[in-house]
RNA sequence: GUGGCGGUAGCUCAGCUGGUAGAGCCCCGGGUUGUGGUCCCGGUGGUCGGGGGUUCGAGUCCCCUCCGCCACCCCA
């Protein structure tokens, strides 16, 4: 019986690589261009690590994670999410020493066990950028004009970002117990699903789908209206540099996110053509309590993560194809082993050269020289080579032992090797229309 | 985790009320053609997701299971 790959998992082919390529290649660029080092972790931690961070009463910890005992017995997790691993690595290498803040971005896989659909897996990549030691709220902008910086890059469209504060230990305390105590006396109005929600994390009961409940937590409170002077504040100069970037969002005073260590900024990008189950492709926020929570000295942090699979799906431009540089044919008279030695003289000097492995005949060879785009095709018949470029001879005839000199002789069109060519290439094309995200 | 729809060649799909499988694309070969393009001919390829059952006989009916997709839920 055959073997297929397990529910919830996906195989990019070399065929799909152009597409997601571009995807990391831009996240890669504009790290650089925006000075966040990459930063690699475990694909598992000690279990406790996500279980303390993300909350208890997450629907992550309560039922998505992959959790494990290894031979000696100690529990460990595949990691759901990127920040508190980086959070970790932070305290535990002492990067608070380092000049702050601490700019990192990492690109990797994810594990959360739950009903697979499209754009949703259970080994899904992330793309993260996370500052950790400062609570400029400049950086919170930086860290979402970063994120449009991508999108322009890689195409993406059709996304809008939603932005709320959920305020600190000063304000939110106080929030919480305003609105347990509305939802109390509306208790009986309530379903049950939003009754146990109020119960465990009242913030979430914004998060209802039921229109009956909706009307009913219309008149609720806002955390907005709640936010402590500094909060307050701090909400402002985020929303005035994201106006300085001449970034559009939508307010949206229901807007929390699932994991317990976020305060202040919280935003998310949807793209709404994607379906609700996974409309959602980046989403982050501004974590001042999280370091401490693992051990560290209290120090502020602000991050995101997007969803590979799903930036991706978001019209994300596949890059032009380059085809190959050189192909190279021969007849059954060919001397092949002399043939190879010299394809791999051309390799060594930089171009992209091919050859038929799969037996095929002259005309099969010409067949998939044309399907290799190859800029120029060598033609060996028996002593002789001939080569071929758009169709039209180039030069003459000539001995077949010199296949590399003759070509290092007669340059094709210039080479476009360059690191990450694939966006560079897209970004040096019109991209006007992208502008205007999100 | 709940509910719904679907799984036939590598891909997209057809296969009426049950009678042991087809097309197009792709791939390979040949021919045509002064382009590696086009066109023509031929060929490879499927235990009909898997298992069990009903039946003389099941891709077609029933049950179980796996996988995909949609909604809910939640999230990237």
């Amino acid at each position: 019986m055959k073997i297929g790959a397990p529910r919830g998992t996906l195989d990019v082919l070399p065929a799909d690589e152009p597409r997601r390529g571009a995807v990391l290649a831009a996240s890669e660029d504009v790290a650089e261009l925006y000075a966040y080092g990459r930063i690699v972790t475990p694909t598992f931690e000690h279990t406790e690590l996500f279980a303390r961070t993300s909350g208890a009463g997450s629907d992550v910890v309560q039922k998505e994670m992959y959790t494990f005992e290894d031979r000696s017995g100690r529990s460990l997790t595949l990691r759901p999410e990127g920040t508190a691993p980086v959070a970790r690595a932070y305290v535990e290498h002492g990067l608070h020493r380092e000049p702050q803040p601490v700019k990192t971005f990492y690109i990797g896989p994810m594990y959360r066990y739950s009903r697979p659909a499209k754009g949703r897996y259970r080994e899904f990549w992330q793309i993260g950028f996370e500052a950790m030691g400062s609570d400029d709220p400049a950086l919170d902008a930086e860290l979402i004009q970063l994120f449009t910086e991508i999108e322009r890059r890689a195409a993406v469209h059709h996304t809008r970002l939603e932005l709320n504060s959920i305020g600190d230990r000063e304000c939110r305390p106080a929030y919480v117990e305003r609105l347990r105590a509305f939802l109390a006396e509306r208790r009986a109005d309530l379903d049950d699903e939003t009754r146990t929600r109020a119960d465990v994390s009242p913030l979430r009961v914004f998060d209802t789908g039921s229109e009956h409940a909706r009307r009913v937590l219309a008149d609720a409170p806002t955390i907005g209206d709640s936010l402590c002077g500094a909060c307050r504040e701090h909400f402002a100069v985020v929303r005035g540099q994201l106006d300085a970037y001449g970034i559009e969002y939508e307010l949206v005073p229901t807007l929390v996110r699932g994991l317990d260590y976020y305060t202040r900024t919280v935003f998310e990008f949807v793209n709404d053509d994607l379906g609700s189950a996974q409309s959602s492709i980046c989403a982050g926020g501004r974590y001042d309590y999280l370091i401490e929570e693992i051990g560290g000295a209290p120090t502020p942090g602000v991050g995101w993560a997007a969803g590979v699979e799903r930036v991706s799906m978001s019209g994300a431009r596949e890059p032009e194809e380059r085809g190959l540089d050189v192909f190279v044919v021969c007849d059954e008279q060919a001397d092949r082993p002399r043939v190879l030695a010299q394809v791999a003289e051309l390799r060594r000097t930089g171009l992209r050269c091919d050859v038929d492995y799969a037996g095929r005949s002259l005309k099969g060879q010409m067949t998939q020289a044309g399907r290799s785009k190859a800029e120029r095709v060598v033609r060996v018949i028996g002593e002789r080579a001939s080569v071929r470029a758009g169709g039209a001879d180039v030069g003459d005839e000539f001995p077949a032992t010199e296949i590399a000199s003759f070509l290092l002789g007669h340059p094709g069109p210039p080479p476009a090797s360059e690191p990450n060519a694939k966006t560079r290439a897209h970004g040096a094309r019109d991209v006007s229309k992208e502008e205007q995200i999100p």
